[in-house]
RNA sequence: GGACAGAUGGCCGAGCGGUUAAUGGCAGCAGACUGUAAAUCUGCCCUCUCACGAGUACGAAGGUUCGAAUCCUUCUCUGUCCA
């Protein structure tokens, strides 16, 4: 693998992006000499793609700051039929409609990333039900399935595993990886698309729709993997308190988005730094040095590149403030953090507002949370499980502020 | 169609007539220690109640019993094997 010569894959080395690959020499020359197209394809299974979506959207990104051309896949059509890799039990089928919506509230992800347009290095984005839904039963069995031998796919670890376990696999999730397999050769038809991109989950699935690319037409295809990415401490990357960190603001605050990011163990800044922001690798070699203490100014870095990235500049800059404000000595205030408004006429119980707010699920926790002494009204531990929001907690602006535990703030403000 | 096995709290997984709101692990929350880190330690972890207590809950529905997650019947779903 040394002696890389192509941008694309040096930058990718560099970076930490590359797991596996079918011939990175071959590709390496491939991507030295033109442009190519590469592609990634993501399920439609939320309104949102998160951060264990971002690597791939990183990758997509790089891709197009050397040169070439990023397509984005919309796995309309395959969501219908549900990926099995790594799940053991069968999804849950989602409705047309949902898929639909789902798709057209995740485009917006990408604008952040990468751009579209109709030139040659424009980054473009595809729905695979425009072929999938539209194929014939039969001419798809014997031009593409006479390619797959039933012996090879029940080899595949998704398959595989699911046998192990004795867990259902039906025949519909069975026949995913021939559909993805599939998009493959149609993305090369129609972009002359030769690279396909992913986590290290879908190697398997990549891997068949090169060899079919090989088999029905004799195309040179290339598939390229990320490894997973987890923390240093060796948990799965993207659950927070609040669950998955989703990249839409409607689902994840950029307030809370850069959080997660401040919140990243000390061994994974300079890993995560190059994966998910454009900080100079020199840049990244100084902050990486930092110890105890300091290496906090890395992590600020990275939260705000990475926040930018997702929710722009001005969003990311409202969230270091409001953090700065909140963390480091300030009115403890900013205008980032949630609100729970209230009428000055009846002044609300502090559990109330601890429910409102989502700090707690029950009235159970919220108690709990303060019997515990984890609950505190301007920094005052309220002991009281009946104690109120009155007049005179209220500042001049008449807000008060509310934290549970030591990083989740809010504020209370009479209206 | 037949035989067998299984379905337990967010997940994994014990329990197999009362002492079981249900051992344990993971995840989560809070506290201590810190640097808004990791690791570690402590407490909490179905809902309502200040509390006493009450209400739900062990795939679904019935039944036996003073009493069932635990026994019986039917059903649903899943797996394995046989046709």
């Amino acid at each position: 693998m040394t002696g890389l010569t192509s941008d694309f894959l040096k930058l990718l080395k560099e970076r930490g992006y590359i797991h596996q690959c079918t011939d990175i020499e071959a590709l390496d020359k491939k991507t030295s000499s033109a442009t190519i197209s590469g592609y990634i394809g993501f399920d439609a299974t939320a309104d949102s793609l998160h951060v264990g979506n971002l690597v791939g959207i990183m990758m997509l990104r790089r891709l197009q700051q050397t040169g070439h051309k990023p397509i984005v896949l919309m796995g309309g059509g395959t969501t219908k039929v549900g990926d099995p890799s790594g799940k053991d039990d069968t999804r849950q089928l989602l409705s047309d409609e949902q898929i639909a919506s789902n798709i057209s509230s995740i485009k917006t992800i990408f604008g952040n990333f990468l751009t579209f347009g109709d030139g040659k290095q424009d980054a473009t984005m595809v729905n695979n039900a425009d072929w999938l839904d539209s194929l014939g039963y039969i001419p798809f069995l014997r031009e593409v399935g006479r390619h797959f031998t039933i012996n090879r796919m029940l080899s595949f670890d998704s398959v595989k595993l699911r046998l192990e376990r004795e867990q259902p696999l039906t025949f519909l999730e069975f026949n995913y990886m021939i559909m993805q397999g599939y998009d493959f050769v149609e993305l090369h038809k129609r972009f002359g698309c030769t690279l396909q991109m992913g986590g290290s989950d879908q190697w398997g699935n990549i891997v068949n729709g090169v060899e079919l690319g090989r088999r029905m037409r004799e195309l040179e295809l290339f598939g390229l993997t990320t490894p997973l990415i987890t923390t240093a401490s060796g948990a799965k990357m993207g659950k927070t308190a609040a669950g998955a960190v989703w990249l839409k603001q409607e689902r994840l605050k950029p307030y809370d988005y850069w959080q997660f990011w401040r919140n990243t163990e000390d061994a994974d800044v300079g890993r995560f730094l190059k994966l998910f922001t454009d900080v100079s690798l020199d840049e990244i070699a100084k902050l990486e040095k930092l110890r105890d203490a300091e290496i906090n100014e890395a992590k600020k870095i990275l939260a705000f590149e990475a926040t930018k990235l997702a929710h722009g500049e001005a969003a990311a800059q409202l969230a270091a403030d409001t953090a700065k404000d909140t963390f480091e000595g300030g009115s403890g205030k900013g205008a980032n953090l949630p609100v729970f408004e209230f009428s000055n006429a009846n002044p609300p119980a502090v559990i109330d507002a601890v429910l409102a707010l989502g700090f707690a699920a029950s009235r159970g926790e919220a108690k709990r949370l303060i019997e515990q002494g984890g609950l505190k009204l301007n920094d005052q531990l309220v002991t009281s499980l009946t104690a109120t929001i009155t007049a005179k907690d209220l500042d001049q602006d008449g807000v008060a502020r509310l934290s549970a535990g030591k990083k989740r703030h809010a504020l209370a403000k009479a209206v």
